[in-house]
DNA sequence: CCTATACTTGAGCAAACATCGAAATGGAAG
DNA sequence: CTTCCATTTCGATGTTTGCTCAAGTATAGG
C-alpha cells in the first residue's frame, strides 16, 4: 500500500504547525513497528462477534468443536476456521480425545478480562 | 450476509456429538448480541497499527492534528479520519483552540492499559 | 470584505482481508 | 475395510479498510 509521507515536502513552511522537537520526542517514544503489529493482530481477534462468543462460551469450561458450532450457529468447518485463529494467537488450546477435540481457554490469557471489562463499561 | 444455521436440520442424528443441555446452558450464558457487537467494535479500533500509534502518542500529552499526522506519517486528512474513529468510540477527545484542535486521551479509558499489557506479554 | 490556515467531512475506489463451503486428509474406533 | 469428528487446503465470494481528492466549516488576520 502507498504510504505517502504527508504532502511532497515536509518543510516547515508547507506544514506550519509542525513542532519538530515535540514530534521527534513523541515518535521515539513509540514501540517498534513489529510490536505494534503484534498488538494489532491480537486485538483483531477480539474484533469479531463470533470469536467473542467462542471465548465467552469457553469461560464455562471446555467444549468440543461440534458443541461450539451449535453455540455460535455455524458449520463445523467454519467453526474450526475461527478456532484456528484463536489458537494461532494463543488464546485457546485443545485436547484431542479419541476422535473429538476439546477446546479450552489458555490460562493466563488477558483477553477474557478485557472482554469482561468492555462489557461492564456503561 | 448469509448466516446458514448448521446444515439444513439440527437434529441429533445429523450432528452426533451435540449435547443439547450443555449447549443450551452455555448459549444462555452469553451476553446479548448488541453488547457483543459493542465490544467487537471497541477492539476493532485497536486492531490497526496507525490508531495504536496515535493512542500511544497521546500518552505523552495532547497534540494537534498536524503533529499527530507527522508522528504517524500520514496526511492531515487521513489522520483526521482515524481520529474520528477514535472519537466515536470515546477513546479520545479534542479541545478546539483558535484554528487548531488539540487531541488527548479520554481519561478512564482502559484501552491504553490493554495496549500496554499486550506489549508486555512475552 | 477577502484570503489563508487548521481541520473536518463525504465520496469514491483499489487493495487487503475475512468468511465460508467443498473436497481432500488425518487419525481414532469399530 | 468403513465411519466418524475434526482439520486443512483451496478457492470463490463478499465485505471492509484506509486512503486520496475535493469540498466544506470555522477562525485569524489583513
Amino acid at each position: 500500500m502507498k504510504k505517502k509521507t504527508i504532502p511532497p515536502r515536509s518543510d516547515v513552511c508547507t506544514i506550519p504547525c509542525f513542532n519538530e522537537d515535540l514530534v521527534g520526542r513523541v515518535k521515539s517514544s513509540l514501540p517498534d513497528e513489529h510490536d505494534i503489529r503484534r498488538v494489532a493482530s491480537l486485538h483483531r481477534a477480539l474484533a469479531d462477534p463470533t470469536r467473542l462468543k467462542i471465548l465467552l462460551a469457553l469461560v464455562q469450561g471446555e467444549l468440543c468443536v461440534c458443541d461450539i458450532a451449535h453455540v455460535v450457529g455455524l458449520s463445523i468447518s467454519a467453526t474450526s476456521h475461527q478456532l484456528r485463529q484463536l489458537r494461532n494467537l494463543n488464546l485457546v488450546t485443545y485436547r484431542p480425545d479419541g476422535r473429538m477435540a476439546y477446546y479450552s481457554l489458555v490460562d493466563g490469557t488477558q483477553a477474557i478480562a478485557w472482554i469482561e471489562q468492555s462489557l461492564a463499561e456503561k
